[in-house]
RNA sequence: GGCGACAUAGCCAAGUGGUAAGGCCGAGGUCUGCAAAACCUUUAUCCCCAGUUCGAUUCUGGGUGUCGCCUCCA
């Protein structure tokens, strides 16, 4: 039984597809306008999990995610620049694309974006305006009548009244409600505008993904996700566009998720604020799957502090699962001698089980991955056991890397070839470096041996002697 | 002001009404010419107070602290 956290009820629910051995899911994108920091990641590495958890479970998936390419930090971006909106959007989309690719991040199935839905925008926003839920303020736009949507406020909940003592919001005297929302803005000069009822303008930033969802995953749809600052106001508007516009307070999304944040000295991690760290630049010092197994170390829903000592230590325990990984590559060729009865495969089941157990339970990767390095354990220790001496036993083995490939595969992670594929020259060289320090060894000119060792490594190589011969690797 | 979350070893982090996973760091050891890797051993009265209970870190109430949302924000 899966169980997860439903932001709508704060409890973690049974999860219950609506359609058999399928799971759809809308996950909030980016507006692309510039490169994503850190934070921004953690909501598409917690759902790349999800979605290749169920997969894995054999369900279907759908995975529809958005790029809000139309929006007042593209139009500031690109007027700063001198260059058109779209050229702002595209090259953010495509630093999004290449920043989640090294995160072992699958590609969603769709990416809507709302330059390329206009129609299906104005067509809803019409549609509520036709059922009164919304009103135009001529030359200013169209904007949602919150007191019209009896249930405003479920998903955070806020009461209407609570909120208006508190709003920071600029009152625009003749919005009905200082919370009434923008559905379209009408066009300012200068600024990329598409046609309506109302004339020129663009969407307000809510109903995109009201329509987007509607129109790619249906009225009703499992999981939308997002990061918990998009509690309120953008899903709770969402809800009050969708339900309103479909006439039914319970459809639209069944489970609703939320991530916690990246922080830096536990502060939020944001723009605004400054104190944050783009994914494109911390590639820069650590590999893709480092950044990915950190995030993941945590619970998706806990706050997670940001740091360099935090990463390097995520680096370490990578290692140590990669080194188990790396020790089943090469045991791959190794014939099998012999059925014993040391039983890796059982133990490997029971780890497996737990793994499936902590995945169930809204999604407890942290616990998880923890079942991994139990595992590791157990092969690391098996491996030892049969280099002195002890039978191998190939069957045996085999299930439990079986097990281990198939929960990395979940975490996403061992996806890469680490080592970049080197140039035969390289290998080449680094073969006479090896024999010729071998011969050393074997004249026991430790000296010699050593320094050719501690010269490698201030290049960049790291040797290890190993019973099963010496083997490289780049720092 | 309104609403909400969190508080577990030196650090990070799971978890449970019956005295607490895992990782990092540290110490000792096995193996190794040495190193590395791996393995073994070792490190916690679970923020404070009160209550419920045979028994609470886990439930309830009250503190204290940290953080978030209420403005763009993953």
């Amino acid at each position: 039984m899966l169980r997860v956290y439903n932001t709508m009820t704060r409890k973690k629910e049974e999860f219950t597809p609506l359609k058999e051995g399928e799971v759809s899911i809308y996950c909030c994108g980016v507006t692309p306008y510039n490169d994503s920091h850190i934070g921004n990641a953690r909501p598409f590495v917690t759902w790349d999990v999800i979605r290749r958890y169920f997969a894995k479970k054999g369900y279907k998936v759908r995975y529809v995610q958005n790029f809000t390419d139309v929006d007042d930090k593209i139009i500031n971006a690109a007027n700063k620049e001198g260059v058109s909106w779209d050229t702002i959007a595209n090259r953010y989309i495509k630093a999004y694309f290449e920043a989640m690719d090294a995160l072992n991040v699958r590609h969603a199935d769709v990416y809507p974006r709302v330059s390329e839905n206009m129609d299906a925008i104005v067509k809803m926003i019409q549609s509520l305006v036709d059922k009164g839920y919304a009103y135009e303020i001529p030359g200013s736009g169209v904007y949602y009548s919150v007191e019209k949507f009896s249930h405003y406020g479920m998903l955070s909940g806020r009461k209407l009244e609570d909120m208006e003592a508190g709003a920071r919001v600029e009152v625009d005297e003749k919005k009905h409600h200082p919370m009434d929302f923008a559905l379209w803005k009408a066009a300012k000069p200068g600024e990329p505008a598409w046609d309506s009822p109302w004339g020129k303008g663009r969407p307000g930033w809510h109903i995109e993904c009201s329509t987007m969802s509607l129109k790619y995953l249906g009225e009703k749809f499992d999981f939308h996700g997002g990061g918990s600052d998009l509690i309120f106001p953008h899903h709770e508007n969402e809800i009050a566009q969708s339900c309103a516009c479909l006439g039914d307070h319970h459809a639209f999304a069944q489970h609703w998720v939320h991530n916690g944040f990246i922080t830096i000295n536990s502060e939020k991690m944001s723009k605004s604020k400054g104190n944050f760290f783009t994914v494109k630049d911390i590639l820069k010092e650590y590999p893709g799957e480092v950044v990915r197994f950190f995030i993941l170390q945590t619970h998706y829903r806990s706050p997670l502090d940001f740091s360099d000592e935090r990463l390097k230590e995520a680096q370490t325990s990578l290692a140590r699962l990669e080194n188990t990984h790396r020790l089943i590559g090469e045991l791959s060729g190794k014939q099998g001698d012999a059925e014993t009865a040391m039983n890796l495969a059982g133990e490997a089941e029971t780890l497996r089980k737990a793994f499936y157990e902590a995945m169930d339970d809204d999604f407890n990767t942290a616990l998880a991955i923890s079942q991994m390095f139990a595992l590791s354990k157990a092969i690391n220790i098996y491996a030892q056991e049969v280099e002195s001496g002890t039978s191998f036993d190939r069957k045996d083995f085999d299930r439990a890397a079986a097990i281990y490939s198939e929960m990395a595969s979940i975490i996403g992670i061992f996806e890469q070839e680490t080592a970049p594929a080197e140039d035969e020259l390289t290998d080449k060289l680094m073969d006479i470096l090896i024999e010729l320090r071998q011969e050393a060894r074997a004249e026991k000119n430790w000296a010699l041996a050593d320094k050719l060792r501690d010269r490698l490594k201030e290049a960049g190589v790291i040797l290890e002697d190993t019973k099963a011969g010496v083997r490289w690797k780049r720092a």
